[in-house]
DNA sequence: TTGAAAGCGATACCAC
DNA sequence: GTGGTATCGCTTTCAA
């Protein structure tokens, strides 16, 4: 291992200058600076970030921590925040919590004992006590409390969005899958969802998940027209379990969108590659990961923070398995 | 920040103490170690891994490089690298490469500045300079070189298989989408399919695509069916292509697998929720992940490596887009 | 403009 | 059994 102390001797100075060009500060004689340049790269030297880390008492690493980066909606937060924080020479430590308090705790520790300088997390747990014991910057993603910065998108208006385009389409017997009941956004959407339901003069129904998991998704699927066989229209937890939902209809020879409409939720890239495509309520997931990394960086930098909760607006993307018109 | 002064203070015994009961190395009395356990506990004590990984010269964090972990296939993969990582109390740092060799090159830095203790990656350009620069230890991961240890699936033979498939179940006009001509395990599989075709008595033609993008996919598949009306079995160079072809076939009014039958590749969650659902060659993607985890941890522990390059079996899963029987 | 030296928070050797 | 202390590779004060 080439260290700072080689290069110092290569070039003929102290490794106190040496430093100095690395990190551009401090007076630096012109040829001098060469001189340490020349043997940088003579012997193809790169600082120890972690001796830099000990010293300064923080990295240039980040941690995130995910649900579960199987599931689709994940990944494409997670390369929001890595485009994000790369541009700015961060790197990323993962974690995947699996809704775990333990697991979560353990993934929190262990950031905070590799001295990250941040911290995105997109878990359920957040109201958990351990949070408010972190002292580095935190960003939530995809989630909320009231004790810290959060990047989300608006779930209430999604559930109201959803059901308003089922109901403006025609569909008069509308069941909802409702999401797993320990994920926050999933509530959100369902209340939003059943608000909407409430005021209309439509037969609704729900049907109560417990996860996102591709394996169940068929399953609830299958339920759903088992319980309620005269159901035109579905308003999905999410685009997995609509997906699974466009399955089951055509198995049962149901015509999509003739005889059930069907909605999803999040606009995962295979949404689009469903037969018939799937109409789905919209979340910028991939801008949503960006910005949080843009709010962790400027907290990182002390910059002042001007809105610390950033709500991102969703959108409805009208495909094939809904009415048109 | 608490440190091991302050614990060997509140304990009343010296830092080398502490780090002895911490380390559970050395001599420590009975009541030395309690004392010392309760002050951790009291003062919520934990090392500092930076400091520690700096003086033995290695940490507990693993390099993970994948190509794009919004691509389905991989975070397969990275959870069974990470399933079993953890299990062993290592931590993974992240970095997607975009299959850009500056990325790659870039990351494979930091992780060696951030003394990983070992590097998993599945990455195109391994046979890249860099990597034979890599002293920690290195797995490849769905990728082979002659140089370094590897779990890949047999492509070769999933390409055989998938054509095999096809032409026993009655195709007799085959199109064979031809991934991405700079990703081995693309090329591998393509030949595989190659050598069964040509060898059978069946005309086929052959597809050339650029990527496994799911903006791309459905442009992949209108292709396929406009060049080739009458094909009647396609051969998807991976699953998403595959579910585009599904989509494309039945938009075009085509009845699968009586008209065309189609056989997808990696067997991703979601092609089991198409309709009708994808028949395909499986990968055992989290597995693979899985496998190169422990032979990772074997090589870190200079255990002796029986097998340094793991062949995982591939698989047909008979799903609906193929004729029974 | 440069260098010597004191840390950063651990580990492990050596002495007692 | 336990403690003192050099050390890991770097940054930063302070003096020259």
């Amino acid at each position: 291992m080439v260290t700072i102390r080689d290069v110092a001797k290569k070039a003929g100075v102290s490794v106190a200058t040496v430093s100095r060009v690395l990190n551009d500060n401090g007076y630096v004689g012109a040829d001098t600076r060469k001189k340490v340049m020349k043997a940088i790269e003579e012997l193809n030297y790169s600082p120890n970030e972690v001796a830099r880390s000990l010293y300064k008492r923080e990295s240039r690493l980040i941690g995130l921590l995910l649900p579960d980066i199987t599931n689709p909606f994940f990944p494409q937060l997670a390369r929001g925040v890595e485009d994000e924080l790369s541009e700015s020479g961060f790197r990323l430590l993962l974690g995947n919590s699996d809704e775990h308090v333990q697991k979560e705790m353990d993934y929190i520790q262990t950031f905070i004992q590799n001295n990250v300088v941040g911290i995105i997390s997109a878990t359920n747990h957040v109201d958990y006590h351990i949070y408010n014991e972190v002292k580095t910057p935190l960003v939530l993603l995809d989630r909320t409390t009231d004790n810290h910065p959060a990047v989300y998108a608006d779930g209430r208006e999604g559930g109201r969005l959803a059901a308003r385009t089922l109901i403006e389409k025609g569909s008069r017997k509308i069941t909802i899958l409702k999401g797993p009941a320990h994920i926050k956004p999933a509530r959100d959407r369902f209340q939003g969802a059943i608000e909407e339901l409430s005021q209309a003069e439509v037969d609704f129904s729900v049907l109560s998940t417990t996860s996102y998991s591709f394996e169940e998704a068929l399953g609830w699927a299958k339920e759903l027209f088992e319980q309620f066989p005269d159901t035109d229209g579905v308003i999905a937890s999410n685009d997995i379990v609509g997906i699974a939902a466009i399955h089951e209809a055509l198995k049962r020879g149901k015509r999509i969108p003739e005889e059930v409409q069907i909605i999803g939720y999040d606009d995962i890239p295979q949404s689009r590659l469903s037969y018939p495509t799937l109409t789905t309520i919209r979340q910028p997931a991939y801008e949503m990961g960006r910005e949080a990394a843009r709010l962790l960086i400027t907290m990182i930098r002390k910059e002042t923070v001007t809105q610390s909760t950033i709500q991102m607006p969703v959108e409805l993307i009208e495909r094939d398995t809904t009415r048109k018109g």
